[in-house]
DNA sequence: CTACATGCAAAGAGTTTGCATCCGC
DNA sequence: GCGGATGCAAACTCTTTGCATGTAG
């Protein structure tokens, strides 16, 4: 979704525009994916260095709770990506070198459908992130 | 993994099989799945009240790292499992009744195939963890 | 007997909270 | 103008670390 969209979504939900929460979304963005709390709070001090700690960890959790943003967990870090509204795509991460590659929502439709016939659950991942290893680090796996 | 085979594996390791380790992978195994470090402490405190929080977390990282124990991430605490060894299961986890589902491993292992096909990525999650809702708590999504 | 493992308590990192002030709508 | 949002600093939780002591192999 695009800033202008969300900042829509975040009227309609009956909470604020401020410019924080401006310069939350443009840092997330800018990042262009996965940033941390700490990535977004630096970046978000460079545009502006009035801001305090608190505001980011209160907006994120706003914006994720209402699924503005996605959440995820690599390794131990809490990482942020805007979310684009349908489930489009997912992450390979690289447990060694750290490379994030997308893939499409089409490899895991599949088998999000399979379970869902199964079980009966409703996975709700749309931005799942699964840890391995790429191409490089493959063979020199320690 | 029975933990009979997991001391060895220690050994085999080159670590010690003490009273602590033997208490800990007693209390994962006791758990069924899924402990989190607070009802691990728990555990094995009421067995033995000579055990230390930082012995435990020595120990859970030491474990993970080497593979005797899974180590997960569910809504933001951390989660262990006894190690299988091979790749046998998942597990589907509802966001809001918390009620835990295991699948087996042949609902998964299409997609990691056609991951690795496509793009020469190893999935190492062995043990997947998946957020949804279940049957029941999905007419009721708030 | 020796190096690894543990306990303790202090330190550290990351995150949350209370309250006065501020400002978007 | 009102109620939500922010800043600041203190508080809190979870986890890690240094060092002296204990103990498995």
């Amino acid at each position: 979704m695009a800033i202008l969209d969300l900042e829509g979504r975040i009227r309609e939900l009956g909470f604020r525009v401020t410019p924080q929460r401006q310069l939350i979304l443009e840092a997330i963005e800018a990042a262009g994916e996965h940033s941390t709390v700490e990535e977004i709070f630096k970046r978000v001090k460079e545009k502006s260095s009035a801001i305090s700690q608190a505001t980011v960890y209160r907006t994120l959790e706003l914006f994720s709770k209402h699924n503005l943003i996605y959440a995820n967990e690599i390794s131990g870090n809490k990482v942020y990506e805007l979310a684009s509204g349908e489930p489009d795509h997912h992450h390979l991460v690289c447990q060694k070198c750290w490379y994030d590659m997308k893939i499409d929502h089409g490899m895991v439709q599949e088998m999000l459908e399979n379970i869902d016939q199964e079980y009966r659950f409703l996975v709700q991942s749309e931005h799942l992130v699964l840890l391995g290893l790429c191409g490089h680090c493959r063979p020199a796996v320690d």
